[in-house]
DNA sequence: CCTACCGATCGGTAGG
DNA sequence: CCTACCGATCGGTAGG
């Protein structure tokens, strides 16, 4: 099929993603990954060029669902007050770790065994998105929406809290991923809006 | 002298805890952590027993040091109002991660390379740890100065952002170790009180 | 995708 | 704290 090799790297990089998210890149072995192919690991270098490569393709891949997850947030919010669309953001980062935790995880918890240029590029393309929260603080504080706070610190807190449940996240948890993402708009507004 | 062996015992997991916080505890090699202090790999084992006694011995240290900073802060405030008492207890842990951040991130993040019952153990001192902060979050839902939440949720909310810190937290940085303790207090006290 | 193999490095031990 | 060394495993290549 014409399909079939890149439903192959895909497959590599999903198993992949699960042994990272649970074992960490440096523990897991290229042979590990293989292992869970049922394929031996010299086979496969026919479909990756090395083992930061497949580290690299999953962290680009989940970096690239987040932004675009609060791409579509910004827009569908863009006319609303601040506290909804840091709302917005909020549920769009954390629908995002539900739908993939592992993917996730990795992305959170692994780019720092990246190679030194990629590992720049994912810090500009983290301060991006984080810089999405800080602009949505600055702009609630100017209507006194939000109370006085210092934004960057807001948004490195929330995100930062957000983040955690990457770690902890299981589909058939205590909590559905909606209730979840209710919870965690909710507290993460509270966190900024003005007491009255 | 006396005290030579213990020090040099805790030298070797200062060393270590700086290492481990940079590159993780697989992708640092016992060779690494003799490198730092200029003796060769094989010397090290003549006070540790294996390298995960020595992971073992930091993050047992990091809880203990958790543990007594928020019994301290817990004891201060124990007749003052529910928003006091978590304030207490995020400015104890805050300070105890800007006064080590390389043991506390040890603690947070490589806790899960250590065996199976040692893991267990861990994870039982983290969740009564995280206890102290929902049993605050029940006081003050109880007497209405906080609003209705889901008190489980929030404690891993606030404190993954707490922890978050042990990460990027630098003591020449922006901000200091004070501010950032006034700024996250306020900041997950707000999470919770009820708007009014 | 396989077998066979490479040099390098791993955590750790023996024996001073 | 050292030298010398152990078996195991690492990421990756050659050549089908």
């Amino acid at each position: 099929m014409a399909i079939e090799a890149p439903s192959r790297r895909r497959a590599i990089e999903d198993a992949a993603s699960a042994l990272f998210h649970e074992r960490g890149y440096p523990a897991t072995s290229v042979r590990d990954i293989a292992r869970a192919l049922d394929i031996r690991g010299a086979s496969l270098y026919a479909h990756v060029t090395s083992k930061e490569d497949v580290l690299w393709s999953i962290v680009d891949r989940a970096a690239s669902t987040f932004e675009r997850a609060a791409d579509a947030a910004a827009a569908a919010t863009a006319q609303r007050p601040p506290a909804e669309r840091l709302s917005a953001l909020v549920r769009a980062h954390v629908e995002a770790i539900a739908a993939d935790p592992e993917l996730a995880s990795v992305f959170v918890s692994e780019w720092r065994h990246l190679s030194a240029d990629r590992k720049m590029s994912i810090l500009e393309r983290r301060d991006a998105y984080e810089g999405r929260f800080r602009e949505v603080i600055v702009a609630g504080m100017a209507t006194g929406d939000f109370g006085s706070t210092d934004p960057g610190l807001a948004a490195t807190f929330i995100l930062t809290a957000l983040n955690g449940l990457a770690t902890w996240y299981r589909p058939d948890g205590r909590l559905t991923a909606q209730r979840i993402a209710d919870h965690y708009a909710d507290l993460a507004t509270r966190t900024l809006e003005e007491h009255r």
